[in-house]
DNA sequence: CTCGATTAGTAAATCGGTTTACCATTCAAA
DNA sequence: TTTGAATGGTAAACCGATTTACTAATCGAG
């Protein structure tokens, strides 16, 4: 493995400045003015020992790392490690790598990782922000750095925010409840003030009203074990008497509950329908296979990708602070409709192509 | 936001050098050689205005980055993700940042993605290397950069690796069908030729072979759609007559089949046992609930971490090229289980606590 | 008292690019 | 013929640290 070469060994070589090969590798304006064979011979001699300007070097002198600083939720998540998956490889393609990091929604942790994101000049920041962070990503935006804020975000400070429609989600979800005949119906959800969260139950609460019926909600403490879960949810369904419906604000929030209906020995759908928010490729093979709000995953990262290209390329805009808010799909299974071929076990074949 | 003040301003400030400043900073034994009162002026200056050393200016000088890369086969599949997720908090706590990628198995992706890391100088490596890939891993241990692969490896080429004991928990998997009165086993698997999935092989003809019974095997074309998948595997079942059981090799593998079976309308497990390799949270769930080989994916994560550290710290120190085969775990459910209880549609109450 | 070693500190080179400022030519217009 | 603008190119500063090599001053031993 030969030393690897710098443009001055290969300007040396060449007999000719580093500032010409500088030139002629960046193009543009200056990089027309430098003669024809001259430009052929340095490009050719480039090509054939694959010379690539070390972009540390680059990232010192002109600032941009070719690097986006990734804050999320749990990247072990389903939903953000789909949304990572696809970020990730679009970013690439346009030479962008990525660092990537979990803050378990905790403001301080996601503040530190900030920081480390800045310490290492990322050029842009892709962020589901946690609860106070709004003034660290101010700042950033101070720093005229582009910021997409994702999945959730704050109505207070203007953010380029790529979002679903939460309360139409919940609002279609808990009116499909409702039209199939469940009239005791409640909401668990998380306790928390995140607009994601507020919106969903804003959805939920719109449906209930409309239908008359009496709003019932669980706000479980933020995601502990799924023992603790699924115990609080039990809890809640075996005190609330009468419970026929629930719709469920996560994804890991209708896992628990599932479980705790499990423990229960109650019948999904007959003894109570059931829909979940965000939807997982197992839960069409769940039996019965469970209803669930879908988001729109694919649409989402390519949004986020294309709004960020865009704002890295056009390095002197600065983004248009604008909410995108992409609509969800429900997607109806059988843990929600109530029909009697059901009440017999027997694995039914489905109708839906999604997956 | 002031402009970020470099060592030099703080030299100019302090009427100190930067070369002092540097020495302090590092410590080490050079950084004894500063004196009390010099160095306490020093860092409480440093303290006082928040400075922290460009990290950039730094990896441009002294070759080191403080960044891993990490090569995964799909960051979005659960098992990569919860890895990734532990690797990633376990290495931000010793000041590494990670790039990830994902390498969809694809050799040509894998070694563009090393090279883009190489020439991000990554300080080390964490690989679950594609086909085809020695000699680009090779060229790293060359170079002297640790590199830790796993969930598969070359026997061929001498690195360190952390995966699990495949063949073991494929032989406990089949015995355990064996034993539950199955006897028309058959191993649903990829048509790779990678060490870990030709040791499950091994593992599920080692058994099949004790019991005196015949192999059967299926071994689908590498990773295409679900549809896709569940139709092969729907055509094997049916066009194999008489199979009773099933080992599925991956976890993706495992939910087309179930998505067969559920389409064929077979009861599980009383016409066909099922079990796993790679555990989900979500089996548990799952009427019946399926068995599967758990993968200790804490341990792994942890196991590669701490080799990883070593390497990095003990900078002269080359990894010994050792394979570490962690054990399996297998998570008894009803999917494997024959009992008279079953076939009545009833939600049991689960006995294992393991999620 | 002198020489060598230790101590405390610094100037300058370096990592590998980019960018600014400047220097010759050449060519066209006045 | 002179001037002024393009044209084609380079030298040197710069980004912000680390590291090497060197200088003074002090100290202890012979």
């Amino acid at each position: 493995m030969k030393k690897k070469l710098s443009i001055h060994d290969i300007a040396r070589e060449l007999g000719v400045s580093a500032t010409t090969i500088s030139f002629v590798l960046k193009g543009g304006e200056r990089g027309k003015k430098v003669s024809e064979p001259v430009k052929q011979r340095i490009l050719s001699y480039i090509e054939s020992i694959g010379y690539k300007p070390n972009p540390i070097a680059q990232n010192l002198r002109t600032g941009k790392s070719k690097i986006i600083g990734m804050l999320v939720e749990d990247i072990s998540d389903p939903f953000f490690s789909a949304i990572g998956r696809i970020v990730e490889d679009s970013l690439y393609k346009s030479g962008y790598k990525i660092f990537h990091a979990s803050t378990d929604n905790d403001t301080e942790k996601a503040r530190n990782l900030l920081h480390l994101f800045r310490e290492r000049q990322v050029d842009g920041y892709i962020v589901a922000p946690t609860p106070g962070i709004q003034k660290e990503i101010l700042e950033l935006l101070h720093e005229a750095k582009p910021v997409i804020v994702f999945d959730r975000y704050f109505p207070e400070i203007a953010t380029t925010n790529v979002v679903i429609d939460n309360a139409g989600g919940a609002y279609t979800a808990t009116m499909h409840l409702i039209e199939n005949g469940f009239t005791k119906i409640a909401f668990v959800t998380l306790d928390s003030d995140q607009i994601q969260m507020s919106e969903r139950l804003a959805g939920f609460n719109k449906a209930i009203a409309e239908a008359n019926l009496e709003s019932r909600c669980l706000k479980v403490r933020y995601k502990t074990s799924v023992q603790n879960l699924s115990a609080e949810i039990k809890e809640f369904i075996s005190g609330y008497a009468g419970v026929d419906g629930i719709l469920f604000g996560t994804n890991y929030l209708a896992v628990s509950g599932l479980k705790a209906i499990q423990d229960l020995q109650m019948i999904i759908p007959n003894d109570i329908g059931i829909v979940g928010f965000d939807d997982n490729s197992h839960f069409e093979l769940f039996t019965p296979s469970i209803t669930a709000v879908a988001q729109p995953v694919e649409q989402i990262s390519k949004k986020i990708v294309q709004l960020l290209i865009k704002a890295l390329s056009e390095n002197d805009t600065v983004l248009t602070a604008k909410t995108y808010a992409l609509p969800t799909e429900l997607i109806v299974r059988e843990s929600s409709v109530r029909n009697a071929t059901f009440a017999v076990k027997t694995n039914m074949s489905k109708s839906e192509t999604k997956l």
